[in-house]
RNA sequence: GGGCCGUUGGCGCAGUUGGUUAGCGCGCUUGCAUGACACGCAAGAGGUCACAGGUUCGACUCCUGUACGGCCCA
């Protein structure tokens, strides 16, 4: 039953369609499905406080056009969406926008509502209250994504929908680190910690990035702790940790200062007396070659302290502001305490800026400092989403074993890197590459509050004390708890924060701790074996390159310790939009296009043209120039199948194909569907595209030209039958192949003849084309078109119409060539309009035309 | 400094184990109301495949090096 509307449109299809697929349950995970057939995608969670970009949509309708090809090849695909709410971004947002600020230490207030606009000063919070206000204004967000998604034809089963803040994450998240903790893979130290002072919270190796920025080398003597010999001399760009200098060093091999290896020397200003060391980390390049080391200035100042066994004088807090110390007793050993403690009084409290202004003053009266400060630009580390350099204070974390800090497991890890099958192949390296450089273990405690809590809590003894080696463990019965309102098992709250009683572990887990469990938390590991049984190990985990580093590995390293497999056996890598100048996209260069105004303004099929164009793990232009391209191609497929239906008439497509040259397009087409099938195995879905898209187009131009007259009935029934019904096969075959790329065109022109969504329908078999083909030979269709063009360049060159008449063609070429052309003479004659077409054998292709003369 | 990717007509890209005259789209120029499509159709101009060596009968394709651009890491 065919029904054509006389004028397609693309307007208004993604409406249409999105609502029925919701209607119809068209991407409905069937979880009956026996585990072989299931292909289960580990979706990318997205950030829902950042903005909403062109790249949502276009790495996101990579794995859509993936997903699409393996539900028509029968398998039940597991596509579930997840917001990532969890974590500072939203944190920020919610501060500002109620004006609140979060106290940790406070009760939950069940009757608390936000000002109606926010204060001048915060108003203090429990973390409970906190997250139900993080909980609000993520939903309004999450709710433009969906609407995104869903206008961008995502075919995401959204019953599976899920927030890594939600009850299931925060469930899944502390069982997971509760058995880790149990293995001994998760453990907690007080260690040097790379802290932002901004946001007051440790950070990850993972997220910290070098930024240039200017400084200056100052010239600093320090006194021979024995008075003989000159001064040493060391140049440093941070003068405020000379209170908390612990040694100096120099390279073994640096013969300037052999001599002074293993004397004392005095701080200035502080009359601390240090040790000067050999260590091969000292660069004798760099400055005079000989360098204090502080408790602590960057991590080789960590290796050194580690590596040397030097002690610890701290003087920077975690506000960013220089602690009070007590000068004169341990570890502030001074040959002269008051004269230490009139210098550090001028410094206590002080900001790290402004006891830098003072501290380089005193030196300069004191006469320490050599010359002027030097200026240089050079690389500090900062927190990627923090805006002041990180520091290094001593704290109490939760680490997670990575191989950072053991072979074994680094080597176990880096094995499982390569059991991925990467795609494209090189993006292996980032990983490769990542797990070898890895010194140290992952940090997982965050000293903030809207994040899934620690699920433990501390004896506190009669003192006081808090005995962080005495830890109160949930049974996994009770999970989640949130240990700053729930209480621990024997202990009544009363006791909390009491001599005797217990106290909460204050810290959350930073949000790759929770989004590492993505296959968990989609799969519901805990509260739904039989689903998890049926999706995991996943099939698919599609992302961007930069966060193999984290998101990827840190999966990875979940999975190894918890089920001992990878959580998926497919990485497809996809690149970064860059604008039209190559530089990546970002808000901040204002160069950010609002993705729904793109939608609509091109259609959604155009927009998902362009994203499909661009190859897996490739960083793509954006241009609406593709987009363009895009909406044509859709346009084409609206207009080729109104006519090829309104042609063919109704009825079922069978029938014989006896014409040489329909044999010949489907033995072409069955090339084209055994490619286009190869190429999406591969998760190469671009390639697919450009197949696919490059036979339509000659389809169209040269297919249907040629035979639309046979069609018409004219040279008789079974000339006619065989090319309405090669049509018809070509016609729902490319229906077909378009579907994962033009959903919602494709869904539009198969509802004109076919019953059923066109992404339930089995993907094109290339050997049914070809049975169908017999031994068609695609030169015929090939050496037709070919001629045709030329035919087609003889009316154009002589400015006439492409319907003028044609009184003789006189194709010429060698005797192979020949036979197939001569078996689409008669095709060729009708869409020609040639009155004579003669063929003749010659060593050389011609093909000689004579038009008709005018009037 | 290390790793990875890229460099093909004005622009955006393809080129699958090395094999005749290097393709596609946009843009540009010209023409055309042809039984679906003017949101169209047809044709044309336009490239020493970044550079320099090497392997080979033969290199856009493989190897080495260089330059430029980009990303990641130190």
């Amino acid at each position: 039953m065919t029904n054509v509307p006389d004028r397609p449109s693309l307007d208004g299809l993604e409406d249409k369609w999105s609502r029925w697929w919701e209607d119809h349950g068209t991407y409905h995970f069937d979880r009956s499905a026996p585990r072989d057939r299931v292909f289960a995608i580990d979706t990318p969670p997205p950030t829902v406080s950042g903005s909403l970009h062109v790249g949502h949509i276009f790495s996101y309708t990579h794995t859509d056009a993936v997903a699409r090809y393996h539900r028509m090849r029968g398998d039940a695909v597991f596509y579930p969406m997840g917001w990532d709410d969890n974590g500072l971004p939203t944190e920020r947002r919610v501060q500002n926008y109620f004006g609140v600020a979060c106290d940790p230490h406070l009760p939950y207030d069940p009757e608390f509502t936000p000002p109606e606009k926010p204060g001048k000063r915060p108003v203090h919070i429990s973390r409970p209250n906190f997250v139900e206000l993080c909980l609000q204004l993520t939903e309004v967000d999450e709710k433009a994504f969906e609407d995104l998604f869903r206008h961008v034809g995502l075919s995401v089963d959204w019953s599976y929908l899920y927030a890594t803040i939600d009850e299931n994450s925060r469930h899944t998240s502390q069982t997971a680190f509760l058995h880790n903790l149990a293995r001994g893979e998760a453990y907690q130290a007080e260690a040097p910690t790379i802290w932002d002072v901004g946001f007051q919270t440790a950070v990850a190796q993972a997220e910290i990035e070098d930024r240039e920025r200017p400084g200056a080398y100052h010239r600093i003597a320090f006194e021979r702790a024995d008075g003989s010999g000159p001064p040493v001399e060391i140049e440093t760009t941070r003068p405020v940790l000379i209170p908390a200098c612990v040694a100096l060093v120099a390279h073994p091999d640096d013969e300037r200062y052999a001599d002074l290896f293993g004397r004392r020397v005095l701080t200035p200003l502080f009359d601390v007396e240090v040790e000067v060391h050999p260590h091969p980390l000292a660069d004798p390049e760099k400055g005079s070659g000989i360098a204090m080391i502080c408790t602590f200035g960057d991590t080789t100042d960590v290796t050194w302290w580690r590596e040397l066994n030097l002690e610890t004088r701290t003087v920077i807090g975690r506000n960013g502001r220089l602690i009070d110390v007590d000068w004169g007793t341990e570890p502030w050993t001074s040959r002269d305490p008051d004269k230490a403690r009139a210098a550090y009084s001028e410094l206590a409290g002080k900001t790290i800026f402004s006891a830098e202004k003072q501290i380089v003053e005193m030196l300069g009266e004191s006469g320490a400092l050599r010359g002027e400060p030097r200026p240089i630009t050079h690389p500090v580390k900062f927190f990627e989403k923090g805006d002041r350099p990180l520091e290094i204070v001593s704290s109490r974390q939760w680490y997670i074993r990575n191989g950072g800090r053991d072979e074994e497991l680094r080597d176990e890890l880096l094995a499982r890197g390569e059991e991925i099958r990467w795609h494209p192949e090189w993006t292996g390296a980032r990983y490769r590459d990542w797990v070898s450089g890895l010194n140290g273990d992952w940090l997982i405690s965050r000293q903030r509050f809207f994040g899934v809590p620690f699920p433990v809590w501390y004896r506190i003894d009669g003192d006081g004390e808090i005995l962080w080696d005495q830890r109160l463990l949930p049974d996994e019965s009770e999970l989640p708890v949130d240990p700053s309102t729930d209480v621990p098992a024997g202990f009544s709250e009363d006791q909390r924060d009491q001599p005797g009683g217990f106290t909460a572990d204050p810290d959350v887990m930073d949000t790759w701790a929770t989004s590492s469990l993505s296959p968990q938390i989609a799969g519901r590991w805990i509260s739904d074996p039989d689903l998890w049984d049926r999706v995991f190990p996943m099939n698919m985990r599609p992302q961007s390159h930069e966060i193999i580093r984290t998101w990827l590995f840190a999966t990875v390293v979940r999975s190894h310790f918890e089920h001992h497999c990878l959580p998926w056996s497919d990485a497809a890598i996809s690149g970064w939009i860059l604008d039209p100048d190559r530089k990546k996209m970002s808000k901040s260069k204002g160069n950010v296009v609002t993705p729904m105004d793109l939608l609509e303004k091109h259609g959604s099929d155009a927009v998902r043209y362009w994203a499909l164009s661009g190859r897996p793990g490739v960083d793509t232009a954006f241009d609406e120039g593709q987009m363009k391209v895009g909406r044509r191609l859709a346009i084409k497929l609206l207009n080729v199948s109104k006519f090829v239906l309104n042609l063919s008439g109704e009825g079922p497509a069978t029938g014989e194909v006896t014409e040489a040259l329909d044999r010949s397009v489907l033995a072409e087409l069955a090339g084209v569907v055994a490619a286009a099938t190869e190429a999406f195995e591969g998760f190469d879905y671009a390639r697919a595209l450009e197949r696919t898209e490059a036979f339509f187009w000659g389809f169209c131009d040269n297919y249907v030209e040629l035979v639309k007259a046979r069609a018409y009935g004219e040279g008789g029934e079974e000339g006619s039958e065989s090319a309405r019904h090669t049509l018809r096969v070509a016609l729902s075959a490319v229906q077909r192949l378009f579907a994962p790329f033009l959903a919602f065109t494709a869904e539009e022109v198969w509802s004109w003849w076919q019953e059923g969504s066109v992404h339930n329908q089995p993907w094109p078999s290339a050997e049914e084309i070809a049975a169908l083909a017999g031994d068609g030979d695609p030169r015929v269709f090939d050496f037709a078109a070919s001629v045709l063009g030329d035919i087609r360049r003889a009316k154009t060159e002589a400015k006439r119409s492409l319907r003028t008449p044609v009184r003789t063609v006189v194709v010429s070429d060698f005797a192979d060539r020949l036979a197939p052309i001569r078996a689409a003479q008669a095709d060729l004659t009708r869409a020609g309009h040639i009155a004579d077409l003669q063929f003749h054998e010659a060593d050389k292709a011609r093909v000689e035309v004579t038009l008709e003369p005018e009037d």
